[in-house]
DNA sequence: TTTTCAATTGAAAACGTTGTCAGCTTGACC
DNA sequence: GGTCAAGCTGACAACGTTTTCAATTGAAAA
């Protein structure tokens, strides 16, 4: 009796074990498992009875051995703890349900040396596709392992084979916050950046000095400190920035975390927000929306990067998956700004 | 030349074409790539050689094939957002770095039929092991899942062969937040309660019970209300607390998401932390220490758990993992909480 | 010098799939 | 009735490893 066997030894139902059940052979399951070539309908039944019963589970590793897929995505995180990433990797989990592919997800630490490393780890597993979340790997790293499996990447625009970018415009996301601040009657706006060498953050400066430049403002360097997209930094960086003496009326933080930090300083000094500062932030976090008072931001629409990189890599890989449209930035006005 | 064949098709470098370019056999190869058994000096230097210049990476599918073991490490969360689980998981990360094992993670979304649905998913793919972050499975389930591969379980207590369980006491947690609020002078200390199903909900409220009867207080069921662990039914839950006209001077709620959705409702309506209300989370989530005021919470060593986990499944899995001590659960005194 | 034995090594058989190839039916058509 | 094509089916060779098993070697023992 089959059954016997499943209880004795749980792990090993085989095709072979199936054939014998079903009373055909191996090349017949495996026919009607893939549906490669129509075989009669009462063998089929029969199979279908015996995978049943026997709860015969294929071996994914024979089959990607045989065929060379391994029907899995690496995805390349900065940091697993980020509202930022986790947002995304809820659209992109979204994105691969239901479509047989599993999810490894590494994390590079903001760290151009491990991250390669880490990619290196997932090839090594044969990952199908890659997704890179932004990081510090240079353009032509991506573009060398991206002839080994298709690639997807956030947060910048590359052109190589094999590779599609998610793209949108942190610039503008800058502008938009700044241009609100400037609309409000704010000229000294300080800037809380984001790590020196990460593409985003760049952008976002950017977009700050671009709408302060439309407004007729010069860009004064006492008003532009250094953060790291983290919470600490954001503290850090107020700290800093009122140690200075440097007046102001408005910050823009390049990403809701460093505001957070920011606006505890000012609470913690005694500086209300928005009645003697208004503050913006970049990102739209969950919590965002809960603080007190809820944080102006910019929204990025996360959840749909996660699943619109999820899409285009399925397409590479040949499965149809379903369109997304990416929604545009958008200034998310609550209640840390106000009119000077 | 071996290079060629390389460049011109990156795929296949196997151990037969570093055999071949050693000049030895396919066994030797094997043997010392897993130094299974001793081979010459000579060979073993000439292989290694190869393989650094081929860049041979050994197959995993076929070796996982062979084996029967895939060096992967399957990870059941409820809610990939949630910096509770990210929290874990990245010490569960940290835990099984350079071990050559990979994480899978899936989410269950608090309902049990999905975690057995994506539970089975990992099966599906011949995971090593499994790491169960709470959930809403039952004891049974687990155990039966078992009999399959080893699991270590968080939350809870099982005793079931192939188990371990890590756990500690959100009763504990739940009577020091309380007791925190009755020596503080607070004697009407409202709860916002997490899912009623949820173990760690039900223990935290058992803790609050209990301080309440140490210090002689009646339980007022006008103070119980419901939340849902997220920070939406905080904000539920304080509006109906506040609704209902029931007095109190102190919350606390189950965890800090729902206190932040509570607390910025009580900012909303214009009542202070800590001056008319005190506040306590559960957590100690990595932005908690960062809001305006900073949250009165009690640190789970989340972490550390990740990495407990990590640890007693590499043990189960015969690797010598090392051994984490799980520090206590503490209590955090922030600014939300003050003497009545 | 022969015998014995341990240390290395290679050939070949798994592991559980898929896919090719050839064989067997079956029914249709001349 | 014979021929053919078409439709199913099974045997068997991959896929890239690991792991027997047996063979070869060289050195030590007799």
């Amino acid at each position: 009796m089959a059954l016997d066997r499943l209880v004795a030894d749980r792990q090993a139902v085989t095709v072979l074990d199936v054939a014998r059940e079903a009373g055909v052979s191996v090349s017949t399951v495996s026919r009607i498992i893939n549906g490669t070539v129509k075989v009669s309908e009462d063998k089929r039944l029969a199979v279908e009875d015996a995978i049943r019963r026997l709860e015969f589970k294929p071996n994914l590793f024979a089959r990607s051995l045989k065929k060379g897929t391994t029907m899995t995505i690496g995805v390349l995180i900065q940091d697993v703890e980020s509202p930022f990433f986790t947002r995304v990797m809820c659209g992109l989990e979204e994105g691969v349900l239901d479509t047989g592919y599993a999810l490894i997800i590494v994390s590079g630490h903001w760290d151009a040396a491990e991250e390669a490393e880490r990619i290196k780890l997932l090839m090594a597993r044969r990952v199908d596709g890659l997704v890179i979340l932004t990081g510090h790997l240079s353009d032509a790293q991506i573009a060398e392992f991206a002839q080994m499996q298709p690639i997807v990447v956030t947060g910048r625009k590359i052109d190589a084979e094999n590779v599609r970018s998610v793209f949108f415009s942190n610039e503008e996301g800058g502008y938009l916050a700044t241009r609100h601040l400037v609309s409000l009657g704010h000229r000294r706006i300080a800037f809380i950046a984001g790590p020196p060498t990460h593409s985003d953050a760049i952008s976002r400066f950017e977009g700050y000095q671009q709408a302060l430049a439309e407004a007729g403002i010069v860009l004064d360097p006492a008003l532009i400190v250094q953060g790291d997209f983290k919470e600490n930094g954001g503290v850090f960086a107020m700290n800093r920035l009122l140690d200075s003496g440097a007046p102001f009326t408005a910050v823009f933080a390049a990403n809701d975390q460093t505001a957070l930090g920011a606006r505890m300083v000012l609470s913690r000094r005694g500086i209300r927000v928005p009645d003697d500062v208004s503050l913006v932030g970049f990102d739209d976090l969950p919590t965002s929306a809960y603080l007190t008072p809820p944080l102006t931001t910019i929204r990025q629409p996360l959840f749909e990067v996660g699943q619109h990189c999820a899409s285009l890599l399925l397409g590479m890989l040949g499965q149809q998956g379903k369109a997304i449209a990416l929604p545009p930035l958008e200034l998310v006005v609550r209640e840390t700004t106000r009119r000077v």
